[in-house]
DNA sequence: AATTTAATACGAAAATAATCGTAGAAAAAC
DNA sequence: GTTTTTCTACGATTATTTTCGTATTAAATT
């Protein structure tokens, strides 16, 4: 028994965050916005897209000529298998070193450690 | 501008982690620790140790007829360095994200989220 | 002194990820 | 009804990471 799954890889990773912010989209509309950022073969995006869908990251169905892809699983549950691998990874496991480096990060900014500072409050009342 | 220096492989982090946690080690220390979790060449785990010293991830000094391996980096500098590119790659570059994700991650123990909530109130009084 | 052991160096193979070129087919434009 | 454009499929190439075999040298053991 193999098959656990893996985590996608990065470019995968990039072209999921843009499904999950709008789905279904197709090749065209993905690859345009990513080169908004960057310089990209279109066939290389379509190949990235074709990878995830034999793999089961995405399903695509066929609409006219062309294919429109949506993500699989829930954001969530791909960030946490994420996070998982990579608290294990870079982090020898400690989700509060994490936190502690996220807290002193220079990186971080204000806005986000208030979230922050809200999340946790918020959590310690849910319980 | 961009940054020269690239983030330690998976493979170097794992053994990175183990300089963190005492140094100097030598190759046959790191590997013996290495073998307790999985299967390794000894020249697999010696290549990479060498290829971290190429790239100036580690140093290491001769001691008779060994190497005495040490991180170059802090520990906190080279996981600040993990941590952008992560919340990048996986989070779209929200730490609050992130954090909510370590807060509902059914992984993370009991433990580990009181000290995240003492570092949140520590982090507040700080200021 | 000869043999075995413990190291390193180096290169090559295997595995994984990312890139792109080329071909072909369907649709759209002319 | 040709030509051009828009897609997909697929394979090949490049890049990166990981793994390991072989050779060599120095030290330790016999």
């Amino acid at each position: 028994m193999e098959s656990i799954d893996k985590a996608p890889t990065s470019a995968e990773l990039e072209i999921l965050n843009l499904l999950w912010q709008k789905h279904p989209q197709t090749v065209k509309e993905i690859h345009e916005t990513l080169m908004d950022k960057k310089d990209v073969g279109y066939t290389t995006t379509l190949k990235i897209m074709q990878n995830m869908a034999t793999k089961g990251i995405v399903q695509r169905e066929l609409n006219g000529k062309s294919h429109s892809y949506s993500p699989v699983l829930k954001m969530e549950e791909t960030r946490g298998k994420l996070l998982d691998n990579f608290l294990e990874n870079a982090f020898g496991g400690s989700a509060s070193s994490l936190v502690m480096q996220v807290l002193g990060n220079k990186n971080t900014s204000r806005a986000e450690l208030d979230k922050i500072k809200n999340l946790i409050s918020q959590f310690e009342k849910g319980k």
